[in-house]
Parts: C-alpha cells; structure tokens; sequence
DNA sequence: CGCTAGAGTGAGAGTCATTCTCATTTAGAA
DNA sequence: TTCTAAATGAGAATGACTCTCACTCTAGCG
C-alpha cells in the first residue's frame, strides 16, 4: 500500500487515539474506543489506517500470542522490539543489539538471506505482579 | 488439556503424518494429506491432537507471519528455536543461548516475572535463491 | 470560491482458521 | 463380552480480518 494521498479525520483519530494509549491494542479495541469517543469511523477504516501506520513505521505491530494483531505509537525510532506486560499491556521498548548480530550470523552460517526476524518478550510486570 | 487416557489411531496418524514432514505444517494440511492418505480423521480431531502434543513438547508450534498456527515434530529436546524458508518451509533448529541470556537480563532488568519469548528468524534458503 | 475526479470511507457480506456442539463411536477396565 | 465415559467428527458457530461497492469528501483546477 502506498501512502495515503488525501488526509481524513479518521486518520487522524487513530494515530490520536494510538498516541494516547501506553500499550499495545488490537484494531477492535481501537475501534470501540473510537466509537465510545462519539466518532462514526467504520472498523475497515482502522484496519487500513493501522496498516498504513504500519508501513510507514510510526507505529509497532505484533501478533500476540493468541494471533491478534496487536499495535502501539512507538517513541523509539528505528528497529526494536518490546517486552510486554501479559495482564495489562503495559510495554518497554528494547534495543537488542545481542540479538541482531545473533540474527545476522546464523542467518548467514545457514546460507538464508532476507531474514526477518521476531522477537517479542511477554512477562508479568512488578505492579501486576503486586496486584495478584 | 490434560494428556489423554485413551489411544487412538487417529492420535497416532497425526503424529506419523507429523514425523514424515519436514517443515513446518498447518493443522489445515496435516488434515488433507492425512484425507489423501484415506483416512476418514476429522479436522477437529487433528486440531486437537496437535494440541496435545503440543503441550507435551513432542511437536514444536509457531505462528506464521500471517498468524497461521503451524506445527512440526521436532528431534531437537528442549527449548529451541527456528530458521525458517519463507519459500518451502525448509526449517534449522538453534539453540539460541545468547537469546536466552539476553532475554533473562531484559526481564530482570525491567522486573518482569513469567518471561516467555518468541523468537523466530524467517528467511530464503540457498536453494530457493538458487531458483529464483 | 464552486466544480469535479477519484481517493477514501463504511455497512455489510465474505473468507478462513479455529473452536464448539452433540449424537455417535470406541478404547479399555472389569 | 459388557459397559461407560473418553474420543471422535460433521456441521454449526465464532471471531478476526478483508472485500465490495455505492456514497462521501479531499484537494487540485479554473
Ligand atoms: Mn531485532
Ligand atoms: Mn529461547
Ligand atoms: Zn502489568
Ligand atoms: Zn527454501
């Protein structure tokens, strides 16, 4: 998808909506947030503005464990990956260099190029931890 | 799930099928070619199968990149993880102890407890390249 | 400013992996 | 062999995501 030539409202309100939440959220919830907020956008447009934000990076996605395509406004620019807080979502974000040069040798002793990598880390943070 | 009380041939078709496949498997898959073989097992039945041995370790399981659950038997013991041809599924085992380490200290770090990690590397293998 | 082309939107239908339901089968203990 | 509940499987249900297409609204132009 190349990048979007006209600017929408609807746009607009998911990276405002995407800036005000600290962790990770599906398109659902953003969806429902949106419309609690009073806004008619449709679910289809979330999808594509996440997928546009996606592309152009300024914002994280990841699958969470159960398959659901989860997605967070990132401070850190360039490539990293996060730790994320199971129970409430809260989320750091991680340089890994360690895991990039790990990425890029084994890639290269087995002959693989144009590797991807994933690497996401899921925990329970000290607060929730109090909580239970 | 608690592991079964009762064996089945359907069990034991699902774990055959598995350990003749080299790479990585959809249960979707595993149920045709098993279909093909003439076998009458039904899809749930392969789902939850694959979820069994899942849980018991005998087959490893990953999301694909387009959050497909896929499966595959695995020689390697213990904790591992995964080289994998975005092209013909072709897949290395690796132990990955820097990833281990590295994902230890992030969680201490940050005070993360119940630390999982996912961690996979996608790429195209030497052959694949070849035959582009 | 209006006008317009066509990018963008959204309600609803469609897709597809996975799970659930429940009538039927069958493993395995007695 | 008998019996019972675990296991199965056909089909329905679920749920995330994508597609369709008639309608809307942005933004470049006169
Ligand atoms: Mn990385
Ligand atoms: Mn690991
Ligand atoms: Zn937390
Ligand atoms: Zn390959």
């Amino acid at each position: 998808m190349q990048q979007p030539r006209r600017n929408t409202w609807q746009r607009e309100a998911v990276r405002a909506a995407l800036v005000q939440t600290p962790g990770f959220v599906s398109a659902q919830q953003l969806h429902q947030v949106l419309r609690d907020a009073g806004t008619t956008i449709g679910l289809a447009t979330v999808y594509r503005a996440l997928a546009g934000l996606s592309e152009t990076e300024e914002v994280d996605s990841l699958q969470s464990p159960d398959g659901e395509n989860l997605f967070r406004f990132c401070a850190m620019p360039g490539h990293h990956h996060h730790l994320i807080c199971r129970a409430c979502g809260d989320t750091r974000e991680l340089s890994a260099t360690v895991v990039e040069e790990w990425t890029r040798r084994v890639g290269a002793e087995h002959g693989f190029s144009d590797i991807e990598h994933v690497v996401d880390l899921f925990g329970i943070c000290e607060r929730c931890r109090a909580t239970a």
